[in-house]
DNA sequence: TAATGTTTGTACCGATTGGTTTAGACTATC
DNA sequence: GATAGTCTAAACCAATCGGTACAAACATTA
């Protein structure tokens, strides 16, 4: 038997990834997926099967790595600073790509009507648990006294979902660095109490 | 002369809009364009040169929807009621729109970087001035005690359109009614006193 | 060295893309 | 009725789309 190992096949994800982050499903040529993995025509079809079968396994990966966030802040144990720190993650990455990518949950989110089920699946899925990582959060602060009381646990994790939507969209070029972080600014104010001015 | 007039030109851009609007500029093709209009191609290309330029135009026009609609909201002259009557109309519009095209602008603006100058204009332009609506509504409203004072208007008003473009994605088909509702509710609460619970 | 199976490059497929052109049907003015 | 101008329908264009096929180049095991 030769060759007993292929090409770096997750390697060729991750750059897929970044290809159908970059420009979505439709305009994400097979072109522009060769030249970003750097893989050939035939291997691609080989490994992947198809574009729409290459998508999908693609935004898993993304929904992955974001579950993984949300576990490592929640993990944290500590509430306020897992909110925090979740704006503080979301404003410095999306400062930090000069591409202007966005989310590739949410980019996939304003498309879903295109998609097929298992795309709306998972983005549904991914947009569900991070609203249920806020709330857990925003419960778990209030009941150890660390956030007001009489906030509604549920109606502002919708809050925060919205405001890192607002983010991540006016991210992708429409808007200046320091707005974003006073958008961020904005969201951490509304799970502590405000400070004195 | 012949024929002095041509068919409805206006009414065919306005049906062309909601194509792109829908669809986005490249899922959405000549063809769409043609059944959605209901024109003819020689036509189409007659009267708006090509698809980039009808593209252009149809966005102006949202745009300039966009624009009267919060003017006639701040002519009202009472801040919390403009901003209580812009939410109203985002929830509404979105709950009644069956085809989930979400906000034209916002659509355009996750496909920013595929879009030349002029179309990028007109997004960052309509996000500014949505923007600015919202500051003017809390500064007026604090002038007159209408508000708390203890509000910053600047970063108040990125936070509301933060949501309100929250609102708009997840109301591309992910979200069920009552949550975007209470999104709404939670944005305006931002500008007006807590109720008392 | 021979055999095995993967990768690569390229050619090719039918379908569709955005866009142009042409011929004819139509309406209004002259 | 002749004419001028606008609409419709269709054919047509080169380019690109996603996807397949295939022969040559390759590294590994036997």
């Amino acid at each position: 038997m030769p060759w007993e190992k292929s090409f770096n096949e997750d390697d060729a994800l991750e750059k897929a990834m970044r290809v159908f982050w970059q420009k979505g499903y439709d305009s994400a040529s097979i072109a522009d997926l060769i030249n970003g993995t750097g893989i050939n025509r035939g291997s691609l079809y080989n490994a992947f099967g198809g574009k729409e079968r290459l998508f999908i396994r693609a935004l898993k990966r993304y929904d992955q790595d974001r579950k993984e966030m949300l576990a490592e802040l929640e993990a944290l144990d500590d509430p306020r600073r897992a909110i925090e720190g979740f704006f503080e993650h979301l404003v410095s990455t999306t400062l930090a790509d000069e591409e202007h990518k966005g989310c590739f949950l949410f980019n996939t989110a304003v498309d879903i009507s295109s998609h097929g089920e298992k795309v709306q699946g998972i983005v549904k899925n991914g947009v569900a648990e991070i609203e249920g990582f806020f709330r857990r959060c925003i419960e778990v602060g209030q009941a150890r006294g660390a956030m007001p009381a009489a906030l509604d646990a549920r109606d502002t994790a919708k809050a925060l979902l919205g405001l890192t939507i607002g983010i991540r969209v006016l991210g992708r070029g429409v808007y200046p660095e320091d707005a974003l972080r006073a958008l961020a600014t904005q969201a951490t104010q509304l799970v502590e109490g405000q400070p004195e001015r």
